[in-house]
DNA sequence: AAAACGGTCAACCGCTCTCAG
DNA sequence: GCTGAGAGCGGTTGACCGTTT
């Protein structure tokens, strides 16, 4: 109430639409060296002509390491389905049950296709609290399972994305008893709790221990993977003009091959980075790479440069065009 | 072969909540 | 206890791409 203030943005001179290659680098870099402790100090500090909120959204939606890409798995798809019978459009709650996945992320699967599938699947019992209403007569508990599965097993027909995100990112949890069913417990936990209790029992019993895997934070991700997290613990430091520094000094080392750069090597806790690239395309020899389609048909490898408005362009992560990214799920 | 249509996804907008001063 | 700033969330929009006519 009242709590009206200006919004995020001035939006006056700050770029707006697309994420260019060059201001995906430019906040991971940042990010990676200095973590995001203020969102809207960031983009001035990264110097980025952005708003903090979009960077935040650009980062969480898209360039965060634990995220896992390509199409929902049949597991996943029948938890989202399960969750919104229960949470409805709790995006964010729902995502912290699919690590690797985000709200907009799902939000946008589901308005796009499991609204309808679901419809389908249910015809008359939508209401019945979702649990059994798609015929499986599975409670709750057991889809959650399966959505752990569908992590660590990682769909095999997203053409090689499914096999970038959720399995390597994650390869020990396979084995460990559970940095996933850790998170997902307290999940458990709530819905335990909402098949009493719809939704109030939520808002008082979830302190949303795992929303870190949706949106909040990285650092306290499972499926993180270990270093990244201290990468991001510095704390938050101005220097507009370091963070030239930093990218400068990885293109430089970029080009002479050095696998050291933290965006190339696999060894660190950059390979997330390199798994982008490669979903996008952008990564291995020419001949294994896809086509690229529009202004990327120019860009070879990463690190490699082009120019661009008078700038130059480290290639390397890049705003997937919609063909890359329906390229890798069509298979 | 071209145009129209529909689907998908990334990004933006505005509101609410939380926390620090 | 109050106020303001920042972060997070959910809804909506616009652009792009593929499919159908």
């Amino acid at each position: 109430m009242g709590r009206g203030r200006a919004p995020c943005c001035a939006k006056v001179g700050l770029n707006r639409g697309s994420w260019t290659p060059q201001e995906d680098m430019r906040l991971i870099a940042y990010i990676q060296k200095h973590g995001h402790a203020n969102w809207r100090a960031l983009p001035r500090q990264a110097g980025l002509l952005r708003c903090g909120k979009s960077c935040r959204l650009r980062w969480i939606n898209y360039l965060r390491p634990d995220l896992r890409r390509g199409n929902f798995t049949a597991e996943e798809e029948a938890t989202v389905i399960k969750l919104h019978a229960l949470l409805g459009n709790k995006w964010s709650k729902i995502a912290a049950c699919l690590p690797g996945r985000t709200d907009n992320e799902i939000k946008n699967v589901w308005n796009t296709h499991l609204k309808k599938k679901a419809s389908e699947q249910k015809p008359g019992v939508g209401e019945s609290k979702g649990e059994a209403a798609d015929g499986d007569p599975d409670t709750p508990a057991p889809s959650l399972s399966s959505a752990s599965s569908s992590m660590t097993t990682s769909d095999g027909s997203n053409g090689g994305a499914g096999e970038q995100c959720g399995t390597s990112n994650e390869p020990e949890t396979i084995n460990v008893p559970s940095p996933l069913e850790l998170e997902l417990e307290p999940v458990m936990d709530i819905l335990d709790m909402l098949a009493d209790e719809p939704t109030e029992a939520f808002a008082t019993a979830a302190p949303m221990p795992t929303s870190s895997c949706s949106s909040s934070s990285l650092t306290t991700c499972a499926g993180g993977g270990g270093g990244v997290e201290e990468l991001l613990e510095l704390p938050d430091i101005d220097m507009d003009a370091d963070i030239w520094s930093i990218i400068d000094d990885d293109v430089a080392r970029l080009q002479q091959g050095d696998a050291t750069v933290p965006c190339t090597t696999k060894e660190g806790s950059e390979w997330w980075l390199e798994d982008l690239e490669k979903e996008l395309g952008l990564w291995g020899p020419a001949e294994e790479s896809q086509p690229q389609a529009g202004p990327l048909d120019q860009i070879g490898y990463p690190g490699q440069l082009y120019e661009t408005e008078g700038d130059m362009v480290m290639v390397s992560s890049c705003p997937p065009s919609r063909s890359d990214h329906e390229a890798s799920n069509s298979e």
